[in-house]
DNA sequence: CGGAATCCGCCACGATACTG
DNA sequence: CAGTATCGTGGCGGATTCCG
């Protein structure tokens, strides 16, 4: 088994808890913050789908792995680990052979499915604006490119009419 | 400059958009898939601070800097580039000497930073509870390892005692 | 001050093989 | 089927340097 792999166990350092209207300041300077773990666990990249997909009704393990698609059984597993862990999905095994995991949401992890829905169903109200200006971000950046350039070759051109041949 | 360093401009390729209740079944098999790239680029270790940090009032480079104290002038120079390029920041430079950039949310952004303020804010509530749900989590772990390591020893000692001297 | 460019360590992730 | 164990690698992110 190794290591625990995770350096949660640290210490319990809740790193001011909203004192004012926005503490946001605080919750980065210090690596051992809760939040900032609890959040960089979450919003990874595949926290965020597993808890997406597991809305209702619950998944077995190769259900979910299909779903998912390009995920890895190791992403897989860790990422469940770790959902279970921070007690947002539970884990039920039938001692059947062959062997069957069901896994569903908890109370808790139902109150952030709510949240994360809110994310996904935002970026997919919002990829048209986000494409736009994707595409005019690029376009200004190649015509700057492009007239940096050009502006180079004529500074180019005029050191070349005037210098004396150099020699 | 090099390479654009983005595959963001390969297709458009809208990867379905919700024709039924929940069409999260597809957002992740094809790995062009916009709201894939979009998710995973909001939701990264630092576009969250960011975004996170620019309400209301607009920020100078270095303020985000010190704010953020764990990042580095790469990675913050990097976070705002791609969130100007997605239209959610908008950056303004003063032509003065020494230079002054200002960064401030977009109305995309602002609709955006409400959501992640959402989110920010499960996670502080909630953190409680996470907490002892890895406490749990890791008391029952240990207690199952040493259960497995005891009755491994007590096999070993029936054993040592039925067994006949080997040699 | 606000970047861009370069170098590089390291570990997160994927592919593969093996177990119960 | 549902994992664990092991190894190899890409690329993320930090440190440093130079520029306007």
């Amino acid at each position: 088994m190794g290591t625990v792999e995770d350096g949660t166990s640290k210490s319990p350092g809740y790193c001011g808890d909203t004192d004012g209207d926005y503490d946001v300041l605080q919750w980065d300077t210090r690596e051992d913050c809760e939040v900032r773990q609890i959040l960089d666990r979450i919003a990874d990249k595949w926290s965020l789908l597993v808890i997406a997909l597991l809305d209702r009704r619950s998944l077995r393990f190769t259900e979910l792995r299909r779903m998912i698609d390009g995920i890895s059984q190791r992403m897989l597993t860790r990422t469940l680990r770790h959902l279970e862990r921070d007690g947002l999905v539970s884990r039920t095994v039938h001692p059947t052979v062959p062997p069957r995991v069901d896994y569903e949401l908890t109370p808790l992890g139902a109150t952030l499915h709510t949240t994360i829905r809110a994310l996904v169903t935002w970026t997919e109200d919002h990829q048209g604006q986000i494409a736009a200006a994707r595409a005019a971000f690029d376009r200004r950046a190649a015509a700057e490119q492009e007239a940096a350039v050009r502006e180079a070759a004529e500074r180019d051109a005029i050191a070349r009419d005037v210098l004396p041949v150099r020699r």
